[in-house]
DNA sequence: CCAAGGATCTGCT
DNA sequence: GCAGATCCTTGGC
């Protein structure tokens, strides 16, 4: 059940803070997530959920399920949903550092750095070998894709910023990520955003 | 039905 | 810094 943000503002934005350094378990590879946006359902016009269609039904089901779609035909992006039923409320897994896995998870980046494997949402996904069949998963079942979180992190560890690539509601400082991070991706602010 | 527009990534200039 | 790949979802007509 979500609590208020101790700031003020929709229950997602604790969610979201809470999710970074929980350990996600895909496809024989595991990440501890390092970057997360939250994105707060009918509140927020940067959002799937911000109007209800077929697409972003998912995000209005029960929590800690898995919302994924697909980006420009080619990219996979993960969610988690942290509203109760009904509230529309989602995390986007932005970046991760890969604790299990390793040799699979460069087998399907194609590439051996290990800050580049799961550093921004697409690549996450490819890292753990996140598709569309996982669309809905429960990520408290005994199968992968599975979450397991640990202490959140002092709120003096986490930084924020607006969310990339968003062209509305982009300046809602929303994205949350571990200070000194490496695979932390790079902000750009969407072309379309007003100035 | 059709056109527009992505919660992206990579590679080249 | 910028364009291209590539395809699905959405909304307007």
């Amino acid at each position: 059940m979500p609590e208020p943000d101790p700031a003020g503002g929709p229950g997602v934005l604790a969610e979201a803070r809470a999710l970074l350094g929980a350990v996600l378990h895909g496809h024989g590879v595991a990440v501890r997530i390092t970057e997360v946006e939250a994105y707060a359902g009918p509140l927020d016009p940067a959002s799937h959920a911000f109007t209800r269609t077929p697409r972003s039904d998912i995000m209005y089901g029960p929590p800690l399920r898995l919302y994924v779609y697909r980006s420009y035909g080619l990219h996979h992006c993960a969610n988690v949903v942290t509203g109760a039923e009904g509230e529309g409320e989602a995390v986007l897994l932005r970046a991760g550092e890969v604790v299990e896995g390793l040799e699979l998870a460069v087998r399907r980046r194609g590439t051996e750095d290990p800050v580049r494997l799961a550093r921004g949402p697409g690549n996450l996904c490819s890292a753990l070998g996140l598709t569309l069949a996982d669309l809905g998963a429960d990520l408290t079942g005994a199968r992968p894709p599975r979450l397991v979180r640990g202490r959140p992190p002092s709120p003096a560890a986490v930084l924020s910023g607006p969310r990339v690539g968003v062209s509305r509601a982009a300046d809602r400082p929303w994205r949350f990520w571990l200070a000194g991070e490496p695979t932390v991706s790079a902000y750009r602010r969407s072309p379309r955003a007003a100035p």
